[in-house]
DNA sequence: ATGTAC
């Protein structure tokens, strides 16, 4: 027994949206019952693709009375952002289109991401380096086709379009690992340092959605065509939210309209519409299949011999894997991902979500760099 | 997650 001054005593209620059929790691499960008994915390809603993550799980929403930046991470701002190409499936030569990504490894030109950053309200203190990357771990430039659709998010069947995961590289990083620690573990809203995360905050969400459109696009025109956008959804960040904080972690803004359900290297995303009626999910929505396997026990899982690397450099769609880091290839291979027709499952069977579309991945761009 | 900490 104890006595907390912030609102709410004891643990807060914490519901799944979830079934059996969705594979849940029980340190996740373990991880979102911990932070329900965190300081000021009011309610926690958990997805299909929960998997355990640093401070907390990933997969899930926290509405709380204190500000808690370690559960948005370092990646303030990340998200899936989707494009559909103006390009007709019978252009796409798929080895020369992965020759031609390559330029993402570049980035935006210095010059042009001073120009970008300011058209975005961006001026000051800002990084520019690393503008126009993807950037490691789970993040990536795919290309897809529309394999299935009902034509009423303005896709079509043989559409091809682009999912980019990416967030705000360095720039995010450097305002979380510049708080005090005390900080990162949990502040007042109404206090100086709470008004100062969040318009860093901000600033980084801004960064991170400006950085997946310069990939769309540069990706674009490397492919010789131009993007129209469909959606972008942030899944790291904090909002406010009915007198209160929502934290997402891996969950996707369900008061937006669309977002994108991403699936893997080796399984099809969804474009979904979000109908936003069940006030006990906060707004939020699984963001992708989510990780089954830890990056560490993938090593276990991939003999590391020169015909099943190569493997996986090839999808079971006809698809190509652009990734020469040997460690990230494995780490990000398609079984360390649950199915995400499973996980859409679970969310329609909770009324959280209509699929519009089914795309399949073409090309999944990481890297054209070497070994780490 | 990070032009990566140990």
């Amino acid at each position: 027994m104890g006595i907390s001054f912030s609102g709410r005593t004891g643990r807060a209620p914490v519901r799944h949206f979830y079934t059996r059929d969705s594979w849940i790691d029980g340190r996740a499960e373990d991880q979102l019952a911990q932070v329900a008994g965190w300081s000021g915390m009011q309610s926690v809603a958990g997805f299909p693709d929960l998997h355990p993550g640093k401070f907390g799980p990933v997969g899930a929403a926290f509405l709380a009375d204190r500000i808690y930046p370690q559960l948005v991470g370092t990646d303030i701002g990340c998200g899936m952002g989707l494009w559909r190409l103006d390009l007709p499936r019978r252009k796409l030569k798929l080895d020369k289109a992965a020759k031609r990504l390559e330029v993402l490894e570049r980035g935006t030109d210095p010059a042009q991401a001073a120009d970008a950053l300011a058209a975005a309200g961006l001026t000051g203190q800002i990084g520019e380096a690393g503008l126009g990357t993807i950037g490691g771990g789970n993040h990536f430039c795919e290309l897809q086709t529309v394999e299935e659709t009902d034509g009423t998010a303005g896709l079509h069947k043989g559409d091809l379009c682009l999912l980019v995961h990416s967030g705000s590289r360095g720039y995010g990083a450097q305002i979380f690992d510049g708080l005090e620690d005390s900080w990162k573990a949990g502040f007042d809203p109404q206090s100086a340092a709470g008004n100062a995360y969040l318009a860093l905050h901000a600033r980084a969400v801004a960064w991170a959605r400006l950085n997946r459109r310069l990939i769309a696009e540069t990706a674009a025109d490397a492919l010789g065509t131009t993007v129209t956008p469909l959606c972008d959804s942030v899944h790291n960040s904090v909002v406010a939210h009915q007198g209160h904080w929502l934290h997402r972690k891996g969950a996707a803004e369900a008061d937006r309209g669309l977002v994108p359900l991403a699936g893997s290297r080796e399984a099809p995303s969804f474009l979904l519409a979000l109908p936003d009626t069940v006030p006990e999910a906060l707004s939020s929505v699984s963001h992708g299949a989510g990780r089954r396997y830890d990056r560490a026990s993938m090593h276990g899982r991939v003999r590391k011999v020169r015909s099943e690397l190569e493997a996986l450099t090839r999808t079971r769609f006809g698809g190509r894997v652009i990734c020469h880091d040997r460690d990230l290839l494995i780490e990000e291979a398609g079984p360390a991902y649950k199915a995400p027709e499973a996980v859409l499952a679970d969310l329609t069977a909770f009324g959280l979500a209509t699929p519009l579309a089914r795309m399949v991945p073409l090309i999944t761009y990481k890297t054209s760099g070497g070994q780490r």
